[in-house]
DNA sequence: TGGCTATTTGGCAGAATAGCCAAATAGATG
DNA sequence: CATCTATTTGGCTATTCTGCCAAATAGCCA
């Protein structure tokens, strides 16, 4: 394992929050600004601001200031595929799950 | 998304802790009883027993009990590929991280 | 500048998690 | 049966996470 695996198991836990998956995924078709985002989860701005922080920490997103709004997107491709894998039926790959 | 969220979220989880992701990718080779797992990930057994606990909770792993063992494998493949995907420098499929 | 929109930060209370110890359970074996 | 090995369960404390509120910050526009 080239990747140390506390950095790995960071990753996975930033994704171990229903309302940070569901970021995500939106955020595989696209960038998002914060707005689309917390309009997507519901609950306090603020939470959601900080469900994004925590995603940035772990290394999956990165945000960018343009104008007055903030656009975050995904900083791995990898991690699409690895919600792909999980969300379908079957694994694509694999035919199982 | 044909899984539901919480559940996909709760896969993520249980793999968002280095010792739970060090003993699925021992599992990924094959099955392992309690005792390699712990010698795996030290600290207390009972630690160990309570994090497999979790990783059966999330559906990741199952466990068999034959003679006074108890032997885990991973049920899903898709977790190895997604393991995988991580551990590896540049993801397997795209070649990008 | 003053006000407006968008977002982050600080702080707090409650919930969940981690890890250790002691005790309980299950099966093998003498 | 008594005991030993392997594992789980209950319980406890310390730590971390969640989500809300209020306040601060940053950039736009009149």
């Amino acid at each position: 394992m080239r990747v140390p695996l506390a950095a790995a198991a960071q990753v996975f836990k930033s994704l171990g929050h229903p309302a940070r998956l569901r970021m995500v995924q939106a955020l595989a078709k696209g960038e998002c600004c914060v707005c689309e985002l917390h309009a997507l989860v519901g609950g306090d701005l603020s939470t959601t601001s900080k469900h994004l922080a925590v995603l940035v920490q772990a290394g999956v997103l990165s945000g960018e200031k343009r104008a007055n709004k903030v656009f975050y997107r995904l900083r791995t491709p990898c991690v699409t595929d690895i919600i792909a894998c999980l969300a379908a039926p079957r694994c694509a790959r694999t035919g199982q799950r």
